[in-house]
DNA sequence: TGAAAAACGGAGGGCTCCTCCGTATAGTCT
DNA sequence: AGACTATACGGAGGAGCCCTCCGTTTTTCA
């Protein structure tokens, strides 16, 4: 017996929860509550949590098309002349990112959980792949040391992204302490 | 007509319930419920309303006997030889703080918002004065970088903390990444 | 010791979480 | 097309938490 085709008020509901749980956790940050994002989206709350049964599932699902970029942002550096130069503009790329949905930010560290790297393994190793070989080429010219990972980028990325206040210097502060960090590993 | 003298009841209940949130607090994170605070310091609800009418005020009250701790280890190290081991020393001091709380981390995030700094602000002033003397000293000897405040620092610090996952290589992951920031702060 | 200030406790209204199940409906088969 | 059934829907409901309000109790002080 064939499996039937999902129905597709099934898939619009789906959708409609996602484009309102950006909307609503962007607003009110990740403590905000899921029955708001079921009525907003016109939808019962049984219906939520069917498609999400726990709140990282509906995180997930909105932050997995942003991860998405982010992995194409850092395979498409791989190659690049100055391994350096070209990490700085990638965490520079995710700050940006990370800065179009400000709100979102304490999400986002709940996202980064062990927990959830579970859920992104796919992406993480992708990611993981490309900036560590970005590492090493730098390591390995003897521009950076070498007890550093891709992991370690990301967290403190993310970190220094959440220390600061969202406002108007939220991101030129971000990035010098980010600059300075790198400076850090300069050998 | 003098004011009367505070009633012994009230500050007991007050003790109680600071003793049993740290507790409280420290295991279940920010996010733990108060009535159960209230609770395991057999206390009514509204007692604890009336001591600490907000989240914030509770979490104040836990952490400021820390926050005088931080302050005296800033003001002990004004004068000492290397500044930059100063810095570095006094970071490292702050990181063993944390990790004495390590589930209070969460809440210390909190307790670093813009709000609570005014509630802070006589102790951040004095922490403010003597990392700022730190830095200063050390970037008029050419050792650092001149673009940097203490509020970076501590702000950078608590990022780190906060990003990296509990666990046995909690602290030297933590201490290693601080270090790289450190280096990077060198001109 | 007794009056008044101060503090206490917990009921209660409002909100959220999450589960469960009777009802509705889209896809499939004849 | 019509019927059948797997699939999805909605929302009531029990439980927990937040916070306020106020009648009752305790402590201080004259």
């Amino acid at each position: 017996m064939r499996k039937r085709k999902p129905r597709s008020d099934a898939l619009r509901n789906r959708d409609r929860l996602i484009e309102t749980a950006k909307d609503v956790l962007g607003k009110g940050g990740p403590e905000a509550s899921l029955e708001a994002v079921a009525r907003q989206a016109g939808v019962g709350i049984g219906t939520l949590y069917r498609h999400f049964p726990t709140r990282q599932t509906l995180f997930d699902a909105v932050f997995s098309k942003d991860m998405e970029q982010l992995v194409e942002t850092a395979e498409g550096l791989v190659d690049a002349n100055d391994p350096v130069e070209a990490l700085r503009s990638w965490l520079h790329a995710n700050v940006a990112l990370v800065e179009t949905k400000r709100g979102l930010l304490g999400a986002l560290a709940i996202a980064m959980t062990e927990e959830s790297k579970k859920t992104y393994a796919d992406q993480f190793n992708r990611v993981s792949t490309a900036v560590d070989r970005l590492l090493k080429r730098a390591a390995d010219a003897g521009l950076i040391r070498r007890d550093v990972t891709g992991d370690d980028l990301l967290q403190t990325m993310y970190a220094l992204c959440y220390a600061r206040e969202p406002g108007p210097t939220w991101r030129p502060q971000v990035l010098r302490l980010l600059d300075i960090f790198i400076e850090g590993l300069k050998r």
